[in-house]
RNA sequence: GGCGGCGUAGCCAAGUGGUAAGGCAGAGGUCUGCAAAACCUUUAUUCAGCGGUUCAAAUCCGCUCGCCGCCUCCA
């Protein structure tokens, strides 16, 4: 089965065709770069990463883009308010945004181009969109004229009329139709400016994606992807000025990933709903989010809340403690014949091709995650049968493999298991009310009052530090603990 | 008012025509000094409701109810 990708423009999912056999370009809107990113951008990032990551996995040559968007009325605003230039709050927050990006283990694009480094390429297009009569001046304003082009609204599929009549659009007698949006805004005293035919101004918010994806990627590529919430009016207006100006389609597949939601509510600012990714990140490990966000289908909106992100930690930390006893059981002696077991063998056979059926499905990671889990069931069961036949030792190797290799893809399961369980533990025990040393004095003094019988105080031990979150685990090499 | 989406067990969540994945939580068992962890078994005759199409529907169609998003900057 061939990849499906699930088009905004056609509602429906449909065999993803490259326009260059086998080559993938891709575009995916960036940030504006006026304020720490929020966990609605880590979760568009995030997918866009896994999309980008499977295409190469499927044997794609892809071309990512991902922009910075670094001049914009905001950015303004925010630096006149902090008395700095544009550029210091523009350069402060791509640093910062780079920084949440490498914390949540992302892939770098193959490029990552800045609206202010395109100007020459966006007035290039804007004369042309004036030239052959699809924008006009107006002061030192120049707008895209709606009425021109006949393919309007055809990626969110409503009608001007009925725009009008629900929108609350300001009436603005510098524009021919009140839909008609900015491509080149002219500079007020003491904005920043760059020269143009039409005196100094700044490009309008929507030209830049499409200067800079035609000039990275051409004037037709295959995927255009960014949140939901951009459909309009931002990718309405980006087919409008790229097709118009080239007379030629702009994007083959468009892609929107759903929102982040906090108690079922759209995270916004104004409602006050909102985390930063920097905040979740001080609370749980960047693979714990990472995983949360790929549990669900990236259409869909995903809940955000304590609850289900604890709950996903348990998930997470039920795969890695599974690879963790497997890597232990490895590490011992086998017998060298036996019969492996017939479930694992299905499960670790089939385990490439199913994953490859899940992502080929408009990217089903959750789907993809749930076939590790039934996995994980039977490594544990047969990591737990004493001795290992030899089958079964090349059988629970492959295991460990194939979760790497689907893993890498999801950017989740790559760390080694050991380390990622103590990651956890550390940080979970600096949340503690009691320090470490205190808990190992406690567990060696219940391995005492066990070995002598005593259990009524190996008990109170166990109550005790119950009581306080930690868990014991007696195994036969001994008790070790864990932050419940 | 226009456009679009969603409603699957206590919770999270796959499944878009062939007889309900998976996780968390719960119950019973194995193990254990007793527990925990792990393993085994178990937990939706049913997919918001009502009709219709079909040999067959959670999946397609219609209506009703409920929730949400977009139409303004937004991932």
């Amino acid at each position: 089965m061939s990849l499906r990708i699930y088009n905004t423009q056609t509602g429906s999912k449909e065999e993803f065709v490259p326009l260059v056999p086998g080559k993938v370009g891709m575009y995916v809107c960036g940030v504006t770069v006026y304020d720490h990113c929020h966990i609605g951008h880590a979760r568009a990032n995030v997918v866009f990463d896994v999309i980008y990551r499977y295409l190469r996995y499927a044997g794609y040559d892809v071309t990512y883009v991902r922009n910075y968007t670094d001049i914009d009325d905001k950015i303004i605003n925010r630096a006149n308010r902090e008395g700095v230039t544009y550029d210091v709050i523009s350069e402060r927050f791509i640093r910062e945004f780079d920084r949440d990006m490498e914390a949540l283990r992302l892939e770098l694009p193959t490029h990552q181009p800045k609206a202010t480094e395109h100007i020459p390429e966006i007035i290039h297009i804007i004369k042309k969109l004036v030239d052959r009569g699809f924008a006009y001046q107006s002061g030192g304003d120049v707008n895209f004229s709606v009425a021109e082009y006949a393919g309007y609204l055809k990626l969110s599929g409503r009608n001007l009329d009925d725009m009008q009549a629900g929108a609350r659009v300001d009436v603005d007698e510098k524009k021919r139709h009140p839909m008609d949006f900015a491509l080149w805004k002219e500079a007020k005293p003491g904005e920043p400016f760059w020269e143009s035919p039409w005196g100094k101004g700044r490009p309008g918010w929507h030209i830049e994606c499409s200067a800079m994806s035609m000039k990275y990627l051409g004037e037709t590529f295959d995927i255009h992807g960014g949140g939901k919430d951009l459909v309009f009016p931002h990718h309405e207006n980006e087919i409008a000025q790229s097709e118009a100006a080239n007379g030629k389609p702009f994007v083959r597949y468009w892609m929107h990933n759903g929102f982040v939601n906090i108690n079922a509510e759209k995270m916004s600012k104004s409602l006050g709903n909102f985390f930063t990714i920097k905040e979740v990140l001080a609370r749980y490990d960047s693979e714990v989010l990472r995983f949360f966000l790929l549990s669900a289908h990236y259409r869909s909106p995903i809940d955000f809340s304590d609850q289900n992100l604890s709950e996903a930690e348990a998930g997470l930390d039920r795969i890695y403690t599974a690879l963790a006893a497997l890597e232990k059981v490895l590490a011992k002696e086998s017998a060298a014949d036996g019969d492996g077991d017939a479930e694992l063998e299905e499960l670790v056979d089939g385990l490439p091709a199913r994953f490859r059926e899940a992502m080929d499905d408009d990217f089903n990671t959750a789907l993809a995650i749930g076939n590790v889990f039934e996995l994980v069931r039977c490594i544990n069961r047969v990591a737990a049968e004493g001795t290992l036949s030899g089958a079964n030792r090349r059988l629970l190797a492959q295991a460990r493999d194939g979760v790497a290799e689907i893993g890498g893809v999801m950017g989740i399961f790559t760390s080694v298991p050991t380390a990622y369980l103590a990651r956890i533990k550390e940080r979970k025990a600096g949340e503690l009310d009691i320090p470490v040393e205190e808990i190992e004095r406690l567990v060696a003094e219940r391995a005492a009052a066990r070995k002598a019988k005593d259990f009524k105080r190996s008990d109170e031990i166990r109550d005790e530090l119950l009581s306080r979150n930690i868990e014991l685990l007696d195994g036969p090499q001994g008790t070790a603990w864990k932050v419940k």
